[in-house]
DNA sequence: TATAGTACATTTTTT
DNA sequence: ATGTACTATA
């Protein structure tokens, strides 16, 4: 699909020629890039072209000379999503992309702090926590409370911590109600004061803190409110309360802050997203202007016209319809299989008909609702040896391996980080055992110092053998002292008995090769941010005495990473390589896996699918209880997020939509008998074309199968086919189906037959009971038989011969 | 201290 | 079914 030129693409309220910049967008995204300088809100459906207008939004700024480079900032969600900005950024205007404030909500507040550390009261060398180290930290603390970690599920605290911060709230903040927040107000307090003493942040501090010195220091925050003229805030639909208080407190009265979103993509409510705030911004920013952009580029009508009308389902929505110029298209195809075996195969054999006609693997998506779907999808595409990329998964810089090398790294920092000494005091062993770690921890609480300073207060072998590990870590960094990076990576490696260890290890070739890894991720991290003999720092803004003029290269062709080097405020001093790498390494998980360079066909789920495009999208499980999710149905809400994931996962697909339900589904180890999404039954018929034939006895649609699926004993749908282990389900207060019925189906069991149970028919052959319906000479089976589709028969007159 | 066995849960995810 | 986290045992 082309994106075809708009001749009336010229005029802009300047002298400088902007037609090359303008040119080929339409009426819509014209008037966003050219808004005036003041609120405004863009609705931008799936596929508009929002990045380009974003991007093109801040050229024409700068080229208009409306703005200089330091007076824009730009927003995103994803470490992604802002080097897209900046590498087209830079593609389209020889400037310097990295005098822009342009990063993720978690990278920019990094920059903000390592300027202002001392104002916000955070230590220089302050360390980031990614999820994982904060909830061991948070484990510390339940321990070094003596509290019940059945009653304070350490999980449970660290996601309480989090949403208290994403709320705004500090310990004290917190509204107590009862014995058991108040203890957890306690830990949060508790939790906060240790990360204090380590010298560390969580990622929702990051924010907090940022926030709470832009409101607490007026002349900080008049500062940067006068020093940004524009900003730019990328998926605004996304944003937590805490993400939209921030922005407030950068916003001035003269600054024009650009919200993009699309409420009908919000499909991240469970993390705490608020799509509320864009009618909030809406409304408190006195938005003048809000444009829709909603002409798509990526799809043919068929697959926009089943994602509209599917949205259209949705109450409380802003409101947007997408329309392409491109025509038709083919029809969006529906299959049925019998079982998630069948529908893996079936994908398959389509995705290679695909591929032998000439669309790269790599064009083709096959995209789940959960990750426990891509299992048999693997296995199918693993022995057809078809090659595939799984997303998701293990992160590179969250692999046990990497975990440990970054402790030690981390340790050769700032020795008081507890959750990095902990992690490899005894990694590999060194005959330190739980007994010696208590000592030293209990030390250490009483002391209320950090655990390498409490090594003293351990006796005998074990406290030995934490002198030892001291001096291990006190001699990695004399012996580290003016070595490269990579220099100082490789020697922690062998000096820290990593490798040794790992060479030992039956399944240790792997993580040697990613501690390997680690080293080129460290090269290449230097490269990329100028370390080495000619660093250069950054501007951060004029402020304060001593403030840096910056030199600056003359040109920077390659993408330049998220983390910035960010001089002190004051000072002007920057961080060490290391610390800077170990900034990088929180702030950017990296890839899954980095299975780069053949080609190959994608899976994921939905949710990861997002701002991605594909010729051809398969996707599978539409089922209810699986999607929409059995855990969203409880609420409309719920119901309405899962909708959108679906229009979501509709809107990649450039030119082919495959849609597909499995009858049968092993699931948790058991089998579960399905009824196809109530999504399907949303889409317009004229825009589907049904693969097989369309199943009988399903006719009357959801009412029906819903009923029928009660009938089976389960939930919304589906049912657990063998054994009652999974109780967890509970019958909705009004049951649609009444008792009547129910007691029907109970005394059916007088035929023998069970959902379930395979089964010969004379002329359709074998097939499984699916559903049973009725007693005594109304009984009656609704029975798949695979090629011949799903039939219902009477069992009194069809003869149904059980095989086993 | 390492390994084997058992209990347990299992929507979606970025920073 | 399968992976993880924790406990019991050599």
């Amino acid at each position: 699909m082309q994106f075809p030129d708009d001749p009336e693409a010229e005029r802009a309220p300047s002298l400088v020629d902007t037609g090359a910049l303008l040119r080929g967008l339409n009426p819509e995204q014209l008037a966003a890039v050219t808004l005036p300088a003041e609120p405004a809100l863009i609705l931008a459906g799936a596929g508009s072209g929002k990045t380009r207008v974003l991007t093109t939004r801040i050229a024409w700024l700068l080229q208009t000379g409306q703005v200089s480079p330091g007076g824009v900032m730009a927003v995103t969600f994803t470490n992604k999503a802002a080097k897209e900005m900046m590498t087209r950024l830079g593609a389209m205007l020889p400037v310097n992309v990295r005098g822009m404030w342009i990063g993720t909500f978690h990278g920019l507040c990094n920059r903000f702090l390592r300027a202002h550390w001392k104002q916000a009261g955070l230590s220089q060398t302050f360390q980031i926590l990614d999820s994982g180290d904060s909830l061991s930290a948070v484990k510390r603390v339940i321990k070094a409370m003596n509290l019940d970690e059945e009653r304070f599920v350490p999980k449970q605290v660290a996601w309480f911590i989090a949403s208290c911060k994403e709320d705004g709230m500090r310990p004290g903040d917190v509204p107590v109600h009862d014995g058991q927040t108040q203890k957890m107000a306690e830990i949060y307090q508790a939790y906060q004061d240790q990360c204090e003493r380590e010298g560390v942040v969580d990622f929702a501090e990051l924010l907090l803190r940022t926030y709470e010195l832009m409101r607490d220091d007026a002349m900080l925050r008049e500062h940067y409110q006068r020093r940004f003229r524009h900003i730019l805030v990328d998926e605004f639909q996304d944003t937590n309360r805490l993400q939209y208080l921030w922005l407030k407190m950068f916003a001035g009265p003269h600054t024009a802050v650009l919200a993009v979103g699309d409420d009908d993509q919000s499909i991240y409510a469970f993390r705490g997203a608020q799509v509320g705030n864009m009618s909030d911004f809406e409304r408190e920013f006195r938005v003048k202007k809000v444009i829709k952009l909603e002409r798509n580029y990526r799809s043919y009508g068929n697959i926009l016209d089943a994602a509209n009308a599917l949205i259209a389902h949705n109450s409380r929505r802003l409101g947007k319809n997408l329309r392409t110029e491109s025509g038709p298209g083919e029809p969006v195809r529906v299959q049925e299989n019998a079982s998630d075996f069948n529908e893996a195969q079936w994908v398959l054999e389509e995705a290679q008909q695909l591929h032998r006609g000439g669309m790269a693997r790599h064009e083709i998506a096959i995209l789940y609702r959960s990750n426990a779907q891509s299992r048999v999808i693997e296995s199918a595409l693993f022995n057809a040896g078809i090659p595939y990329r799984v997303y998701g998964g293990m992160r590179f810089f969250e692999r046990a391996e990497i975990k440990h090398a970054l402790a030690y790294l981390r340790l050769i920092e700032n020795c008081h980080d507890d959750t990095s000494y902990l992690r490899v005091v005894n990694f590999p062993t060194r005959g330190i055992g739980a007994r010696t770690l208590e000592q030293l921890q209990d030390a250490a609480r009483q002391t209320g110092r950090s655990l390498w300073q409490s090594v003293g207060a351990v006796g005998g072998k074990g406290g030995a053998n934490l002198a030892g590990f001291n001096a291990l870590i006190d001699g990695m960094r004399n012996e580290t002292q003016g070595l490269t990076l990579r220099e100082i990576i490789e020697h922690m490696l062998h000096r820290s008995g990593l490798i040794d260890f790992y060479r030992t290890e039956k399944e240790g070739a792997d993580r040697i090769e990613n501690l390997e890894e680690l080293v080129t991720a460290a090269e290449a991290f230097v490269t990329q941010e100028g370390f080495g003999k000619d660093a250069v720092a950054l501007p951060v803004d004029e402020l304060g005495p001593g403030s840096i003029a910056a030199p600056r290269s003359p040109d920077v062709p390659e993408a330049p990473a998220p983390v910035d080097l960010t001089p002190d405020a004051e000072t002007g001093e920057i961080m060490s390589p290391l610390a800077a790498f170990l900034t990088h390494a929180a702030l950017e998980a990296g890839d899954n896996q980095a299975q780069a360079g053949q080609d190959a066909i994608q899976l994921m789920t939905v949710h990861s699918a997002k701002g991605l495009e594909f010729d051809a999208v398969f996707i599978t499980g539409l089922e209810e209880g699986l999607f929409p999710h059995e855990n969203a149905l409880s609420d409309a809400d719920g119901l309405e997020e899962e909708r959108r994931l679906m229009y979501v996962a509709i809107t990649r697909a450039r030119q082919r939509l495959y849609l597909s339900f499995s009858q049968t589904r092993m699931l948790h180890g058991q089998t579960r008998y399905n009824v196809k999404s109530r999504f399907l039954d949303e889409l317009p018929e004229s825009a589907l074309k049904w693969l097989t034939p369309r199943t009988q006895g399903f006719g009357s649609g959801f009412a029906r199968d819903y009923q029928a699926a009660w009938q089976r004993g389960s939930g919304l749908g589906s049912m657990v086919g063998a054994g009652r282990r999974n109780a967890g389900w509970q019958a909705p207060a009004e049951p649609p189906v009444p008792a009547a019925m129910k007691a029907a189906a109970a005394e059916a069991a007088g035929h023998g037959f069970k959902v379930g149970q395979s089964v010969f028919h004379a002329k359709f052959g074998e097939g499984v009971v699916v559903t049973l319906e009725g007693s005594g000479p109304d009984a009656r089976a609704q029975v798949n038989f695979g090629r011949h589709g799903a039939k219902w028969l009477a069992l009194s007159i069809a003869k149904l011969t059980p095989i086993d």
